[in-house]
DNA sequence: TAACATTCCGCGC
DNA sequence: GCGCGGAATGTTA
């Protein structure tokens, strides 16, 4: 497994490269502690370095909005074969819209999964490229985000989606929050 | 078996 | 109509 970081303007995400292809994503961490493993010293592969062109492209791309053209082959072995499926799905949202836990659930043909779509989500292991983000509670509230629900609004927010502000139960009051 | 990044239904105000 | 409690439901470690 080789591990690569990634500059941005948000900080440094760092990659995680199989011999399949992107294996997983990390958001930047608080501290400056990230010198500490970065251990693997041996160069990765000339399969690896285009892959990682690809994943920095694609995730800066994200970053600011918009939904990249093209992805670096994701590895997503780790998964069972419900979350692979559920990735799939997400994978299909375009920049700026979004789907419900529920809505996801009935996209592989098992509405009433919708909890198991939660978890599914936060198993990725790709967030961002993989737009976890995009899913919203049935009435558009923000359900929950592994890496920390302020990414969730950050990101949402630059794609323009509106949703609604705090946590469970706000379904029957339509404000939205811009 | 217990734990979830959910949803829906029903009741009291 | 609004707000809250609680049960149902599928997948995972």
């Amino acid at each position: 497994m080789v591990r690569l970081p990634i500059e941005t303007k948000d900080g440094e995400f760092v990659a995680y490269y199989s011999e399949l292809g992107l294996a997983g994503l990390e958001f930047p961490k608080e501290k400056g502690e990230s010198d500490r493993f970065s251990s693997d010293k041996s160069t990765p592969s000339a399969e690896v370095r285009r892959w990682h062109a690809l994943t920095t492209k694609a995730l800066k791309q994200v970053l600011a909005g918009h939904t990249p053209e093209t992805l670096p082959p994701l590895d997503l072995s780790s998964g069972t074969e419900f979350q692979q499926r559920v990735w799939k799905v997400l994978c299909g949202i375009g920049s700026g819209k979004t789907m419900s836990y529920m809505e996801v659930a009935a996209a592989i043909g098992q509405s009433k999964a919708t909890r198991a779509v939660g978890s599914a989500c936060g198993a990725n292991p790709i967030p961002v490229l993989i737009p976890c983000h995009r899913v919203l509670a049935a009435n558009q509230g923000l359900g929950g985000f592994s890496g920390g629900l302020d990414w969730k609004r950050k990101l949402l927010a630059r794609e323009g989606v509106e949703y609604i502000g705090s946590s469970t139960r706000q379904r029957t009051l339509g404000l939205a929050i811009v």
